[in-house]
DNA sequence: TTGAAAGCGTTACCAT
DNA sequence: ATGGTAACGCTTTCAA
């Protein structure tokens, strides 16, 4: 069924019927109500293609996922995100289209997205320190919005992101709080922009007290499981041990609880350790009784207001570019002073 | 720049530039080549809307992701298995459409999506028992692939699952064969259809020894660290604790691995456990020691492999039905016999 | 309030 | 081997 055989029907040209399906206020009561009945009846929509093709809009969005290793597996966050944008693209009536590129091919496909006139504007994601492809988008014309930041990139551009120098620079903080003078920071790759931002809230709290950045105890790795155990063992092994970690993901967390678990260790107690996730809900903690001191964000929402800032972006081309700074929530757990026999330590020297 | 304009340059036909960048056999070589090298020169790309008008096809695959409550997380498998899909239909020059539905709407989602031509054929996630979409899916006549299966349906439908029957059958039988009598399996929520499936791979290989299933054993609930903390502690100071666990996804491991800990025993030694999930590549082991033994299978691959499936059903509407099973890796760890007190218990009755 | 006709940028059919 | 023209199914302008 398409918009000429339903007019038929109708006994009007399409024309009228396109103007009453499309709520134009030229077309009597009386007449929409009867095509909209017949549309109903009959299961009729508009043909997309055409559609697009008549008013010289996609009616899409695009996500543009990196992907440097074949093997490597998606971020988790980068879902939860992209539902977040989605279930709102589709109250204004916009597809969704997600593609997949990897590294060396990502300045291409941009070209190719936008001059084929696939979709209406773009949501990166992963973005790099000082990222190229923002300026390969930004000289493209193609409305974009980056989930995340990228230092040192020269122009403006609009972003959605989460504070993480804040959270780091809380959760820092309240470990100084509780008297913890040696803090560990096991952080995400370095080359990553929001691992950097981490890492300069925790050294901002420790600048803010005059305690020297000891730079054996930060570190960078990819966030698996294997790296948080290695490199916690690796720090209480170590002749100066850290009094308390921050993990700059729940993976390698559940490393370093199984690292203090072996070492005769036990959190809360002998160590502290607050945890930073984007989302936590599948390890949320039992009850009322937190098993660890943990910082998240609403992954989702920030997906959400994302996608509001795209489409408004897309109605309103020339306007200003837009920022949004969400802070993390930090939920205060199993998080205590160093251990009597750390104090004694750490007070000699 | 569009097909007028570079023809006009080039002093040809719309006609024939639209031949020679599309292989047609008819045009001259030396004109092919003029026409590719101004296509090159002034970055066109055909605009897909017009294309996708004039062939009638819509060059894309839907993605239907089904979110059951507001706030729940994406299950990461999805987003891995779309990447792997999201590969195979660049190369064929098809694009992704990723679509995040609410539970109830997602009848009117189908038959939207397939009666304005927004896609060519779609892909189910998260299929329950006896899934109604399938029905409705088959009675819209748009060619469709399941990721995963879904039991009772009475028509055939394509679709990707990886063995879970056998890869239980087999972590029960690995256990079975180290001694173990009382075994318990921490599954998923009972009304998804591969939960289904892995308590009745962990049924067979009990009754194939001819023991009894003690239903006592076996829990159903969602993939949370802490249902799977609670679950393990129940268990554990049950008048009769068994002597290994199987558990239904990594997360919930991690739940079981505290609840062990805090129980003062030890895995490997005193209870046993084998993990599967889809995707371990996070959680990993270390190294050549791996720390529990685990099942699992390549999610991306399975994605490559439906998408294969879903554009050979494009391609081909009236071929019969196709079906893959996938088998999952089992990695042998940390799981060993009884320990002793316990096997003098189970001898004893 | 309604309708006729042009146009969106391709592909595909029929000539030459 | 190349070109003219219709067609794809809508929206939009102009006219009535």
């Amino acid at each position: 069924m398409n918009l000429k055989e339903l007019s038929n029907r109708l006994g009007l040209s399409p024309t009228t019927v396109s103007r009453a399906l499309n709520g134009y206020p030229e077309v009597s009561e009386r007449t929409r109500k009867r095509v909209m009945d017949a549309a109903a009846q009959y299961n009729y929509s508009p043909n997309s293609r055409a559609k697009r093709l008549a008013t010289g809009r996609a009616m899409t969005i695009g996500h543009l996922l990196p992907m440097s290793k074949e093997h490597e597996m998606v971020n988790p966050i980068f879902s939860d995100f992209i539902a977040g944008a989605g279930r709102r693209y589709a109250e204004e009536g916009y597809d969704l289209m997600l593609t997949v590129v990897r590294d060396e091919d990502e300045a291409e496909t941009y070209r190719d997205l936008a001059t084929r006139g696939a979709v209406d504007g773009v949501v990166l994601h992963g973005p790099k320190t000082n990222d190229p492809r923002i300026t390969t988008l930004t000289s493209l014309g193609l409305p974009f919005v980056v989930h995340g930041r990228s230092s040192n990139v020269p122009t403006e551009y609009n972003w959605v992101d989460v504070n993480n120098r804040r959270a780091f620079e809380r959760a820092t903080s309240l470990l100084l709080d509780l008297g913890h003078r040696r803090i560990a920071l096991v952080n995400g790759l370095a080359e990553l922009d929001f691992a950097m931002r981490r890492g300069a809230g925790y050294s901002d709290a420790l600048q803010a007290r005059r305690i020297a950045v000891d730079e054996d105890l930060i570190s960078h790795g990819e966030m698996t499981e294997t790296y948080g155990y290695a490199r916690t063992r690796a720090l209480l092994r170590a002749p100066c041990p850290p009094t308390a970690l921050i993990l700059s993901s729940i993976i390698p967390a559940i490393g370093a609880r199984r690292a203090i678990s072996d070492a005769g260790l036990e959190i809360g107690k002998d160590v502290s350790v607050v945890v930073y996730d984007d989302d936590l809900s599948y390890f949320r903690n039992d009850g009322d009784v937190p098993t660890y001191t943990a910082a998240r964000s609403s992954v989702r929402y920030a997906g959400r207001r994302a996608a509001d800032m795209l489409l408004d972006t897309i109605a309103n081309p020339t306007a200003s570019k837009r920022h949004l700074l969400l802070e993390a929530e930090l939920t205060i757990g199993q998080s205590t002073g160093p251990a009597p026999e750390m104090r004694r330590y750490l007070d000699q020297g």
